[in-house]
DNA sequence: AACGATATCAACCGCCTCGTA
DNA sequence: GTACGAGGCGGTTGATATCGT
């Protein structure tokens, strides 16, 4: 055994200190842990008597392998907590937080990391599976519609405050923000299409007979959800 | 059987918080 | 307001056990 300058115990506890400090305990009760090494006839230092009661000597101590439920136990508190031992140990019935933390860094760490690493690979798998949006190409066939007032059948009308775009002649009038995307959209035609536009499953193909746009597809969600308030965009 | 690598866990250390004088 | 001591916590260490070669 290594002793301190001091001439205090340390290292591993004998058999006969537990029996001292256990007898300690069930007499004075815990606590007051300056005054045990005294009371119990120790020569340790009131740290390591509390601590081995703590964590060995104390009643109800549960011994043994942890089981999958408070492995998983563990896992959840600790994403919630994080390094907060003593908080987690105590949802835990007879596993000190010294059991606890030595379990995480023995067992549950890596596999936690393992299990991240997993989901991590299997989010790139998704991910490289996953369709891009594509750029909306329109073609024009025809002059271009008038700018006064657009609408798309059935009832969707494009209109527009700024008098530098869209003309303020239309029915109602829209919010700014949805105008100016709209208005960045119509910028964005294609005047001399020279482009094809694309064509999939997915997509729905308008005609826009009275607009002059001959065709132009849109992504059907997109189309729905728009079109879903009220068929009117502002 | 011997040896090194790795896993396990009890114990220690240093720091922080809180109560008290 | 401040100094001090006790209690408590988390990080780390070191001894021992187990496993693989």
């Amino acid at each position: 055994m290594v002793s301190t300058p001091v001439g205090l115990r340390k290292g591993s506890w004998a058999e006969e200190e537990d029996k001292l400090l256990r007898k300690c305990i069930d007499k004075y009760g815990e606590g007051k842990w300056h005054q045990v090494p005294l009371r119990a006839g120790l020569n340790r230092c009131r740290k390591s008597c509390r601590l081995r009661w703590l964590n060995y000597l104390k009643p109800n101590i549960k011994r043994g392998d942890f089981t999958p439920d408070e492995d998983d136990l563990i896992i959840r508190l600790h994403k919630l907590l994080g390094n907060r031992w003593s908080l987690i140990s105590g949802r835990l019935l007879g596993r000190t937080a010294n059991d606890v933390k030595n379990h995480w860094n023995a067992h549950l760490q890596k596999k936690v990391l393992a299990l991240e690493e997993e989901k991590r690979k299997a989010q790139e798998t998704i991910q490289t599976t996953i369709f891009k949006p594509r750029p909306r190409i329109f073609r024009r066939i025809g002059p271009l519609p008038s700018r006064e007032n657009i609408t798309i059948e059935p009832n969707i009308s494009i209109t527009n405050q700024n008098s530098d775009n869209l003309s303020p002649s239309s029915s109602k009038p829209v919010d700014g923000e949805c105008t100016q995307w709209w208005s960045n959209l119509l910028a964005s035609v294609e005047i001399d299409g020279e482009i094809e536009p694309e064509s999939n499953g997915t997509s729905l193909e308008l005609q826009g007979e009275n607009t002059g746009w001959n065709d132009f597809s849109l992504d059907k969600d997109i189309w729905e959800l728009l079109s879903s308030e009220n068929n009117t965009i502002m």
